[in-house]
RNA sequence: GCCAAUGUAGCUCAGUCGGUAGAGCAAUUCACUCGUAAUGAAUAGGUCAUCAGUUCGAUUCUGAUCAUUGGCUCCA
């Protein structure tokens, strides 16, 4: 059997996909099949609705045509041929007419299933070594909310069994340690009806993980020279007119409300406000670059639809700064704040991070030789840090090029979380300048950039990421104390004594239950440590501790154990 | 916003082909005082998402609304 690329196998799995719901749906009319990076989909538009009942049905007869090594078939036709081919089949003729004039225009069939396709394919269906039909949706034709949606089913497809059924652990995984599902577990934050969709109220365990990511995040802009700005949650329209929003996202903001006659905007963004902190008065090239970030906290009405648990939510904080320069320090700039964007994303534990460059779009405002020197330094700055990057030619916003930083998370999946953004349109409309030292006004560049993106977000990734499991420094509960009976729960309160003066987050089980329910509750808790003191422990003055990372480890004087959890402290991963 | 599915106790879920509901865990109380992943018993806890309609009677059927989930779209 030859070796085929696996997107080729999960093309070739959509055909037959397609196959199978022609057999039991003949109305079904066909759009595309590609593969994704999973898996594939295939897009249909037909009178029934397609359950999660009717995936198996369909998934039965994959597996029976696939069995029949059916082959797959290419062949190249003329437009008319082709047309009639696809008589009825409206959303193919769309597609064929996309294909330039003078192009081929190939079919493939496969048994009795014929399809407009590029190909290539694999041999017979045999060569798919496994399939699985995951699920259902919708999904309009073009991805145009215009158009009338189709339904889309997803499956994905591998050489053999053993590559679909670890792929199928990696979901259970991913599942397992689903931010929303750990959140209500560990009780680290929820959503009230009461409040409103996407709005999170963070509840206590939460909350202490957001201080100590605050804290850090506060400490580490301070030693790396920035400024701290503290900005209001709602501004006059004239700041939104001005900047813009007003005009283009609009419809993405929260309606006004009228205070004195006048109407006030909550900020779907910070920058405005940095903004007129910096028109507060005459600014010289001596005092730029000036780095200021804030802590700011933005509603954005999001489509009700796109809301995710705490990835996706319509009040979040951003950890937003604002650098502002002259032309002179942009490359410098650059360098810097990626170094720190990389070192602060790697302190959390992500290790493996990739930039992507966006360019230049069609539209766009700025002068071009601004976006020649802005675009130059964010390529110097990854060639500086040791990267390499990946490129979006054109795919910048408007208003400048950017770097995004992807991190890869425990378990292999992508997130973006910082962002780098040159912005060549709230200068000019806020007509920001600085006196250079030829005495004349210039404008300055000015760079949006977000570390870690939205608070809420990152904390969601790092959810995910450490399955719950924080390490020591971002641990809500560093360490429970379980006394083995009553006569111990003065000890265990001295030790806890002990323990937080020193520093540490601590907690007596107090609970009469027995040890071994204690000891199960605190593992369900992911604690870090649980410490167990027994009447030998008392007696001794030491305490028998279970670390989380490295099993039972014996009894212990308290200062060994202090010392220990100190030293783990300064590994932030860990 | 669109397509589809779902909504029963704090959590995870049963259940009622129309006669107002049940388990496990969690909670509370009592007993037990225990040595490394669940001690026992009792108690309490629900307008069955909300609002309408049909019906003698609706958690169950119908409709609308809200929320959540999977996608699409969006993420100046």
């Amino acid at each position: 059997m030859a070796n085929f690329d696996l997107s080729t196998i999960r093309h070739s799995a959509a055909h037959v996909m397609a196959a199978a719901v022609k057999q039991l749906y003949p109305d079904a009319k066909f759009d595309i099949g590609p593969a994704t990076e999973n898996g594939f989909y295939y897009d249909f538009d037909m009178e029934h609705h397609l359950v999660a009942e009717d995936l198996k049905e369909i998934e039965k007869r994959m597996k029976k045509l696939i069995a029949q090594k059916i082959p797959f078939e290419r062949f190249e036709t003329s437009r008319d041929e082709a047309e009639k081919l696809l008589q009825g089949q409206n959303y193919k003729l769309e597609r064929l007419a996309d294909i330039e004039e003078g192009a081929p225009i190939s079919f493939y069939r496969t048994g009795e299933y014929l399809d407009l396709c590029r190909g290539p394919h694999v041999d017979t269906t045999g060569d798919i070594g496994a399939v699985k039909l995951l699920s259902v949706a919708g999904s309009y034709f073009r991805g145009d909310e215009k158009n009338p949606m189709l339904q889309r089913v997803y499956g994905t497809a591998f050489a053999t069994r053993e590559e679909l059924d670890s792929y199928l652990k990696m979901m259970e995984e991913a599942a397992k340690r689903d931010h929303r599902k750990l959140g209500t577990e560990l009780d680290l934050f929820g959503f009230s009806d009461n409040v409103g969709p996407g709005l999170v109220l963070w509840h206590p365990k939460g909350a202490l993980i957001r201080h100590l990511i605050e804290s850090y995040w506060k400490e580490e802009h301070y030693k790396n020279g920035y400024q701290l700005l503290y900005t209001p949650h709602i501004g006059q329209s004239l700041l939104w007119e001005t900047s813009g929003h007003l005009d283009f996202y609009r419809e993405s903001m929260y309606s006004s409300m009228e205070i004195d006659e006048r109407n006030y905007y909550v900020k779907p963004m910070n920058c405005p406000f940095h903004i007129e902190v910096y028109r507060s008065k005459l600014r010289s090239y001596r005092e730029l670059p000036l780095r200021w970030a804030e802590l700011g906290t933005v509603y954005r009405y999001e489509k009700s639809g796109a809301l995710h648990g705490l990835m996706r939510v319509r009040g979040f904080t951003q950890d937003d700064s604002h650098i502002i320069c002259t032309p002179e320090s942009i490359e410098d700039e650059i360098a810097e704040v990626l170094r720190f964007s990389l070192a602060i994303n790697r302190s959390f534990g992500f290790t493996d991070i990739k930039p992507y460059l966006s360019t230049r779009p069609a539209k766009a405002v700025g002068e071009p030789e601004r976006w020649e020197k802005a675009i130059d330094s964010l390529r110097k700055a990854v060639v500086k840090c040791g990267l390499e990057c990946e490129v979006d030619e054109g795919g910048g916003a408007f208003y400048g090029p950017k770097i995004d930083l992807k991190i890869k998370d425990a378990i292999g999946r992508e997130w973006q979380t910082t962002t780098i953004q040159f912005d060549f349109n709230l200068p000019e409309r806020f007509d920001m300048t600085y006196v250079g030292k030829d005495g004349q006004r210039h404008r300055p560049y000015m760079v949006h950039r977000a570390l870690l993106g939205s608070l809420e977000r990152f904390f969601g990734i790092l959810v995910e990421h450490y399955a719950g499991a924080f390490p020591l420094w971002l641990a809500p509960e560093q360490a429970r104390i379980l006394p083995v009976s009553e006569a111990q729960l003065g000890k265990a309160m001295e030790y806890r004594d002990a323990m937080r003066r020193a520093g540490f987050r601590v907690e007596v089980d107090a609970e009469s239950a027995g040890l071994g329910a204690k000891i199960r509750a605190a593992r369900n808790e992911r604690l870090p440590y649980i410490l167990v003191v027994g009447e030998r422990e008392a007696a001794s003055g030491g305490i028998a501790v279970r670390s989380r990372r490295e099993g039972e480890l014996g009894a212990m004087p308290l200062d060994s154990l202090l010392k220990k959890m100190s030293e783990e402290l300064a590994n932030k991963t860990i």
